[in-house]
DNA sequence: AACGCTAATCTAAACGTTTCGATCATGTCA
DNA sequence: TGACATGATCGAAACGTTTAGATTAGCGTT
C-alpha cells in the first residue's frame, strides 16, 4: 500500500480511502491510485487489516468425523453458506476426543476466528470456559451442551427415535436390539430416551442386554451386532443411533450367516446417499442436513452482523422417517401382509 | 503481552523472548511472567505474529465437492496431517466452479495462507497466474493441470480404467457404456484414454454413442444412463467414471426395470465405505486415499519446512480393481463359469 | 478583503507482536 | 584495578493496515 501511495503520489490514508470507500476521493486521484494498484499487482495484506481492525472474516468449524456423511452434509452446507458470506472456513475433526478438541478450538481462537460453529464432544465445562474466555460467538451443532448457554441447532433425537422404534414394534418387533455411542452426549442420550420411550409406550419390557454401547465406528458396530446375534434369545430387529456403526452391523449379519431383512431387520440413524440405491434399502431417520447447516450458519451470521446481545437461540428441527425395506412385518402382521 | 509485561514489571521484549525462548531469561524473572500470564489469562494473539512473522501457520485445501467420498475421505486425512503439524485448515469447495474456484484461491491467498492443496477444476492458466503472483508452494491434487509446474499427486488414472475395463471384455463384455465428467481435467481425459485403450487393445471398435458426458452429478448419471438403456442396442455394461454419478446409474437402471448385474453390469471410479455391504456390492476402482492424503500433506509440509527450490515432485500413485458381484460373465463365459 | 464552510487530502498514532542493537551489571583476567 | 567478555534486559522500529483529527484549498458571503 506504501508503494502504491508513492507511486500514485498520494498518502496511504487516500489510497485506503478509495479503496474502503470510507471517504470520497477526487476522480484525477482515483484514477493514479488504481492505475498505480495496477501496475505494482497490490493486494491487500487481510492480515494487517484483521490486526487492525480486530475481526479476521473467518470462522471455525468442527465436527467429531467428516466421513460421517451427516457431518460431510452438514460441513458442506456451511461452507457453502460463509463462503457466499465472503468468510473463510477453517475445519477440524476431533477424532471424538476431548483433548484434540480443546487442542483444536484453542488453536481457532489463537487465529481470531470471528465465531465458532461445534459439534462438541465430551463434558462442557471447559468448552464452557474456552468460550466464555475468548469472546466470540459460538452455535452449538447437532450437540448441545449444559451450562453451555449459547445459540444451538440440534434434532429432536428423543421423537425421531420414537418414532422409528415405535414404526418396528408396528411391524411386530418385540426384541429390538439397540447400538448407541456413549451417552455423553446429548443425541445420543436423546435417542436413548427415545428408544426406552417408545418400549415403555408400547408396554414392552427394556431388555438391557438389548442396549450395546460403541465408540461411533464401524467396528464397533460389528462388534456390538456380533455379540447379539450370538445370543441364545437374538433380536428380531435392530436399530443404530449412529450411521458409521450400522456398517458394522450390516458386516455382522453377512458374516454371521444371516440376511437382512429376512432374518432381521434394520433401521438407523442418519440417511446416506445411496441409501435407496443398493438392497436391502435401508429405513433409516434423515436429518434435514440442509436446514440444519443453513440455520447454524445463519444464527453465526446474525451474530457476526453485530447481534450480539439477543438471548440464545435454540433450534430444534425434526427427523423424518424414510421407509424402505429394510425392516420386516413380524408374526401375526406378516401372516396378514402376506396374504 | 504489554499487560503482562507491566504486570511483570518487565519489557514487552523480554515476555516475547520468554514465551518463544528466543534468549535466556533469568529464573526470577520467568517466574514473574508466568505468573503474570496466568492472572491475566493472556494469550498469544496469532495475527499480530503472523503480521510481523510473514507466515500464518494456515494452509488453504480447495476441492470440488466435499461430499465426494473420494474427497471427503481425502480431505479428512489430510486435515489431520495438518492438524498433526500444528497447521489449520482453511477448506472451500469450488462446485467445479471456475469463477468460485478463482474467487476462494484469491480469499485464501488474501489471507495470506502458507501454502496451497488445490483439487483444481477448469483452465489451468488463471491458476497459474493467481499462483506464480503470490509467492506461495502449491500442491496439486488429483488433478494435475499443464502449465503449471508444481508438486503433484494423482493416481494413474488411465492404467486402473484400463485394467477396469479389460475385466469387463475379459467377463465377455463388448459394448460397454462409459459415462464421464467434462474431460477438461486430467483425471477425466485419462480415464477416457484407459477406456479407448482396453477397447482398442481387445480388437474392439469404440462406439461413439456408449460414450457420456455429464457435470459429475447423480442428475447426470442419471439422464446417461437412461439414454443409454433406451436405445435399441444398449451396453451390457457400464462404467462410470465418476462416484457419485453411478448412484445415477442404479437408479436409472433400477427406473427402467432392468436390474444390476442380471440384466446389466455395472462398475465404477472411487470407492465408498457402503461398498461391500450392500447388494449388488459394486465393483470399483479404489483409490489409495490414505496414501494420497499423506502425500500430499507430506509434499507441502516439506515446502513448509524451507525446502523451496526442490524441483516439482510429480506422485502417480496406483489404483486397485475391487472385484465384487456387480459385473456377471457374458455368453460363452457365462456358460462356462456357471457349468 | 476577511471570513467561514465544505470537501479533499494528509499526518501520525494505533493494532500486538518480533527482533536488532543498545545498555547495564557481573565476573574474569591480565 | 582497569579492561573486557558475558549474559540478561530493555528501547524502539518494523510488519501493513485503519482512522481520528489536522491541514489545505476552493468558494460563496458579507
Amino acid at each position: 500500500m506504501l508503494h502504491v501511495a508513492e507511486a500514485a503520489r498520494v498518502s496511504v490514508a487516500t489510497v485506503s480511502a478509495l479503496i474502503n470507500g470510507t471517504a470520497t476521493v477526487s476522480p484525477e486521484l482515483s484514477q493514479r491510485i488504481e492505475q498505480a494498484i495496477r501496475d505494482i499487482g497490490y493486494k491487500r495484506n487481510a492480515i494487517a487489516r484483521s490486526l487492525k481492525m480486530g475481526t479476521t472474516r473467518t470462522i471455525g468449524l468442527t465436527v467429531p468425523h467428516i466421513t460421517n456423511p451427516f457431518f460431510t452434509d452438514v460441513v458442506s452446507v456451511i461452507q457453502q453458506a460463509f463462503d457466499r458470506a465472503g468468510y473463510a472456513v477453517m475445519l477440524c475433526c476431533t477424532d471424538e476426543d476431548l483433548n484434540t478438541q480443546d487442542d483444536q478450538i484453542k488453536l481457532l481462537l489463537d487465529r481470531m476466528v470471528d465465531g465458532l460453529i461445534v459439534a462438541r464432544v465430551g463434558d462442557g465445562a471447559i468448552l464452557k470456559r474456552i468460550v466464555d474466555d475468548a469472546n466470540v460467538p459460538v452455535v452449538l451443532l447437532d450437540r448441545i451442551c449444559k451450562g453451555v448457554d449459547t445459540d444451538a441447532v440440534v434434532l429432536d433425537n428423543q421423537r425421531a427415535v420414537f418414532d422409528a422404534i415405535t414404526y418396528l414394534i408396528n411391524l411386530g418387533h418385540r426384541r429390538i436390539g439397540y447400538i448407541t455411542g456413549t451417552s455423553d452426549i446429548s443425541p445420543m442420550h436423546d435417542r436413548m430416551a427415545g428408544y426406552r420411550e417408545a418400549l415403555h409406550a408400547a408396554g414392552l419390557p427394556i431388555a438391557e442386554e438389548l442396549i450395546r454401547f460403541g465408540n461411533f465406528h464401524e467396528i464397533d458396530g460389528y462388534n456390538a451386532t456380533m455379540q447379539m446375534l450370538s445370543s441364545h434369545d437374538r433380536p428380531s430387529a435392530i436399530f443404530s443411533a449412529n450411521n458409521p456403526m450400522v456398517i458394522g452391523t450390516m458386516k455382522a449379519i453377512r458374516d454371521i450367516g444371516l440376511s437382512c431383512p429376512e432374518d432381521i431387520s434394520v433401521a438407523c440413524f442418519d440417511d446416506f446417499p445411496w441409501s435407496d440405491v443398493f438392497q436391502p434399502q435401508l429405513t433409516t431417520v434423515a436429518q434435514p442436513v440442509q436446514a440444519i447447516g443453513e440455520q447454524a450458519a445463519n444464527l453465526l451470521l446474525d451474530r457476526l452482523a453485530g447481534n450480539r446481545d439477543a438471548p440464545p437461540r435454540k433450534l430444534l428441527l425434526k427427523g423424518r422417517l424414510m421407509i424402505r425395506n429394510s425392516c420386516r412385518p413380524l408374526g401375526a402382521i406378516a401372516q396378514s401382509v402376506s396374504a
